[in-house]
RNA sequence: GGAGAGAUGACCGAGUGGUCGAAGGUGCAUGAUUGGAAAUCAUGUGUACCCGCAAGGGUACCGAGGGUUCGAAUCCCUCUCUCUCCGCCA
């Protein structure tokens, strides 16, 4: 959310960032929305002032005095029950618009519709040439009896998975070589609640656009987080951060849950798009200073960029256009790892800062040193998410035997083997 | 799931219909005192929105939402959350 007082003085750049994300929204719907609230709050606190100074005289009036005041009171009474419904109408109605305001992109941010706008940074390793045919993801972990499909979609729908074997040991390692990454980097890890009430949604900034992409547990009017950067935003909601405790750096794991409403028949294919998975996140609150934010930005994307250094894989950095770019982001930078199987750079990784823009809709504010009260920045990249980053992983390292040479940091945690091979050979 | 207790400002805590944005204390800030500190004393110390160049003014907020009343932190209803006991349970 934005302040509306920004939005009234930077109308034009709104605008601009309104049309160049792709959001369908008319800002002066929101401005007169905003007029119409001020014109009726006006109206209504007269009249509320009013009746506070009839309840005040009220008891100090004498005998005959006194009906005639409470006459009045009754009155105004009536005029602001009259007036409330209305004023509510047209608050909910602001409320309702500002939360789909988008915010604004920072100026290094490209201007494009879609993925062929980002304009990549820099690429990192080499895609390997491979002197056999090499397999995808899906061969491979099914000649390696590291996945099960038929079981879990008869039973669980399309899109379900179950990892079995070195399957399920291979997504522990890699999570767990995130975690310890990022534990050394100084984040602190939470496993949060994934099931969380719609104002966690809206306060991250995933509701009410995108609802759809939410899973709904309605029998409690709860929802399950599509990532963790929404109970770890959460959890400082109202809250108010001393501005020396920040930056605050957590490091998330959770399942995550997407509906993948607007993807059927896409990516259906292997572990690339899939219904749940499991993620470390990082996210972080900082003061609200561009400077600091930036530096942070650059921190986070280090962070993931090193842990894709331990699992050797191949991969690059693109800055995500406007059109690319969520409501909330102000500047978001994709990592695309490298995938034989699709011969492609696809996305693992998405390293996003949102400025004010959550703390605003979440409530979480910060006493900054001069004591006046601001709203924190906040940030977030994936460190991991698994299966997918799975996919890159397995199809990098396999050999013309079908097995999978592990790399090196990998190694402790899985019990110290060097490669993945077929049981029964 | 059953029974009960509670939710007040940064914190503790008073307040059961009227001038309560809310006593008192703690904390914090500033000043006095001091060689410096402690102690002491004085003053100040919430947030949001609206109007205003400003000074200042107005409205709302005592977990949330409704209701009663001229008037609600105080009375009534619903909900949320916390705690205790019982049951169930990984």
């Amino acid at each position: 959310m934005l302040d509306i007082q920004y939005i009234r003085q930077n109308a034009e750049q709104v605008r601009a960032a309104i049309k160049n994300k792709g959001f369908d929204l008319d800002l002066e719907e929101v401005l007169a929305a905003d007029r119409e609230r001020r014109e009726t709050t006006t109206v209504l606190e007269q009249k509320r002032a009013r009746k506070n100074e009839l309840s005040a005289a009220i008891p100090k009036a004498g005998k005959d005095e006194r009906p005639k005041l409470v006459e009045e009171a009754k009155q105004v009474r009536t005029d602001i029950e009259q007036l409330e419904p209305r004023a509510a109408e047209v608050q909910r109605r602001f409320q309702d618009l500002m939360l789909r305001v988008p915010s604004v992109p920072r100026p290094e941010v490209p201007v494009g519709k879609g993925e062929e706008d980002n304009v990549e940074v820099r690429r990192v390793g080499l895609p390997r040439t491979f002197d056999f045919t090499p397999k995808d993801h899906v061969e491979l972990m099914a000649s390696l009896g590291m996945v099960e499909w038929d079981g879990p979609r008869r039973f669980a729908g399309g899109r379900s998975y179950a990892l079995v074997g070195d399957g399920a040991l291979l997504e522990m390692a890699v999570l767990r070589l995130a975690v310890d990454t990022l534990i050394e980097r100084g984040m602190k890890l939470v496993a949060p609640p994934v099931m969380v009430k719609e104002r966690a949604m809206t306060g991250t900034g995933f509701f009410p656009l995108g609802r759809e992409e939410a899973y709904a547990i309605t029998a409690d009017e709860m929802f399950l987080i599509g990532t963790s950067e929404v109970p770890l935003v959460s959890m400082h909601a109202d809250d108010t951060i001393d501005a020396a405790a920040l930056p605050l750096r957590y490091a998330g794991i959770s399942p995550c849950f997407r509906r993948e409403a607007g993807a059927h028949g896409k990516d259906t294919r292997g572990l690339y798009r899939v219904h749940q998975f499991t993620k470390v996140e990082q996210v972080v609150f900082c003061v609200p200073d561009e400077g600091v934010a930036e530096k942070i930005h650059y921190e986070l994307l280090g962070n993931a960029e090193a842990i894709l250094a331990k699992l050797e894989i191949p991969y690059r950095v693109a800055l995500a256009c406007t059109g690319e770019i969520g409501l909330g982001q102000t500047r978001k930078h994709e990592v695309e790892s490298w995938m034989p199987g699709r011969s492609a750079y696809s996305e693992t990784h998405s390293c996003s800062t949102l400025g004010d823009f959550q703390s605003r809709r979440s409530n979480i504010r910060v006493r900054l040193p001069d004591g006046s009260l601001g709203y924190p920045y906040t940030l977030n990249n994936t460190a991991v998410a698994s299966p997918r980053i799975l996919i890159p992983l397995l199809e990098n390292h396999q050999s013309a035997d079908g097995s999978v040479a592990l790399p090196k940091a990998l190694r402790p945690y899985m019990l110290g083997r060097d490669t993945l091979a077929n049981p029964a050979k």
